[in-house]
DNA sequence: TTGTACGCGTTATCAT
DNA sequence: ATGATAACGCGTACAA
């Protein structure tokens, strides 16, 4: 074993100084001569000290921390976003927690209350489902609105997410225009409100185009991963094989229905076309190119911190909700 | 704003009693009357009270956190080994810090000193390069050898690898097997234990087929993207045109370097074939689907937390170093 | 069974 | 410019 944990005490006694000394000389704060700065420095560097933040925390009553709350960090979506609101923060002197659910819900309230009782300074909630309490501290909404989970809150909460009405209507137009007549869908989780309005945008495209709208066409998943894709896609076709035209909401479940469908030896695009959503990387890699509906991964990122640090900082509480726009990506699933 | 932080004092006060038997009740220490004992919880529950954890760690000297350090967390590679690690220690009661460094050197030392600061119980330091101070906690080093960039580690540490050797070999025979005579490969950072052990099994296996093998043709990358991969690809074609096989370490190059050779109209696995590293789920979607060497990802992490649980409760220390073995999943690259 | 009082490592206030 | 000391919220030895 090292020597154990040295505190301001230790170094005081070594600088010949008070614990109040060094810890204005750490922080910067009050005045002090320029010799014993240089002494308590030396001691410091010499015995290697380290600040405990656990001790300062609870002394200033907040931590440099803040939580990430993401649902499932495998999804290079999140996984993303995520990196992206680290780097962010970090520039502005935070350190960051990620927690990862893997969409589950009990988990993601232990997760929750240990950030609380970490006192981090603020919570960026991605994919914000499934928490029954309202959080006290600042906080921004990624991607989910939590409101269909979260009974407490009302309307004031922070919320950045992309317009997923649009991209469901974008995708639903260009399955119609490229000659789809029987479209179906993949969907994850029925309740969360990405999904409720990527389906709502699609349906209303679909109804525009006179195309033929089968309720019981679409399918829902019970995680997001290449398998369940490829399952989906197999349901669908048992079901209706003349499907001519699917719409995944989730590009990793689009590309496991690519999967299936080469498999099977049916050709893309010409007789079944997919449009998938987000844009990951993959998309554009694998062949056929997956046309999709493009999420601001970045954007999304920046601005959660940015209005996060105006919450922590100034104060500022507009409970605004950001409604950034999609765009579609053809390639050659259609 | 709510009601401000509530304390085991406010508890007591309410519940008629004591500090000490609040806090014996919530630890469930000492002895006290079933009566107090509800009256306590009741108090508990009413406020909606949270242990201050900052608190309590500092008061008991230790937390009941982990940190786990990773280089990358938007490669699935990491992001699975992380979510197996952090969903293992959570059933054992600990809650997870998850720190994404993005290869970045200067924000390792950055987060491993809040991690100490924040005083963990525990590190699990997954592709673990570029730290400077040997860490005087628990920690066990998952992936990468440290020991090239961490000059104070003698063999005092804890390691869990692949047989990275092994796996280089498998891809050389591979390749040569398959007919392969003047192949190249890609790798990433050349200063890393695991890139340094595959290539050394590769060029045996060359070495072994009597292939020639053209040091130059080693190419490596500044990150491992998908662009990286097909631009490494690009420059090794383009240096020695005849190359008929390459050896990724890693599978996002590998499918990167795919997309390349197939823009170009360059047959596969015909006219070059590929090996990849890693074996993510992409590998087995991707057209063809890319042989590889498959990681024991689950073994890996579930070793890495029982190893780091004995080393917390026992104390036990046995700086075991631990290879799994590896094997090749033959797909249609090659 | 229960309560008092101290200490964990910091920072901040008030003296000096 | 510097030092003594209270306070942050909690756990526990000791006393009752």
């Amino acid at each position: 074993m090292e020597k154990q944990t040295v505190s301001v005490k230790d170094i005081a006694r070594e600088a010949g100084t008070s614990v109040a000394t060094v810890s204005r000389v750490i922080n910067q704060n009050g005045r002090f001569s320029k010799e014993t700065e240089k002494r308590v420095w030396a001691v410091i560097k010499k015995y290697n000290y380290e600040t405990n933040q656990l001790a300062r925390s609870l002394r200033v009553k907040r931590s440099t921390n803040i939580g990430i709350l993401v649902p499932d960090i495998t999804n290079e979506f999140f996984s993303g976003i995520t990196w992206t609101v680290q780097r962010e923060l970090m520039k502005h002197g935070y350190m960051t927690v990620i927690c990862n659910s893997g969409e589950d819900r009990d988990l993601v309230q232990k997760q929750v209350r240990m950030l609380l009782g970490q006192k981090v300074s603020g919570i960026i909630y991605i994919g914000g489902a499934a928490i029954t309490d309202k959080l006290n501290i600042p906080t921004i909404y990624v991607d989910r609105d939590p409101r269909n989970t979260t009974p407490d809150l009302e309307n004031d909460f922070e919320l950045i997410e992309c317009d997923n009405i649009q991209g469901g209507y974008l995708a639903g137009k260009e399955l119609t225009e490229k000659g789809c007549r029987r479209a179906a869908y993949v969907c994850f989780n029925e309740a969360l409100s990405t999904i409720r309005k990527r389906r709502q945008g699609f349906e209303k495209a679909l109804e525009e185009a006179g195309a033929e709208f089968l309720p019981e066409n679409g399918v829902s998943v019970e995680s997001v991963t290449l398998r369940e894709g490829w399952l989906a896609t197999e349901k669908i076709l048992r079901r209706h094989p003349d499907t001519d035209g699917i719409f995944y909401m989730s590009d990793v479940l689009a590309i496991g229905g690519l999967k299936y469908l080469r498999q099977r030896g049916i050709s893309i695009p010409e007789k079944v076309k997919l449009v998938g959503f987000d844009d990951i990387s993959l998309s554009e890699i694998i062949e056929p190119g997956l046309t999709t509906i493009h999420q601001p991964l970045e954007e999304m990122g920046n601005l959660a911190v940015e209005r996060l640090l105006s919450f922590m900082n100034d104060g500022e509480i507009a409970f605004q909700h950001e409604r950034l726009p999609v765009y579609l990506v053809r390639r050659g699933t259609t």
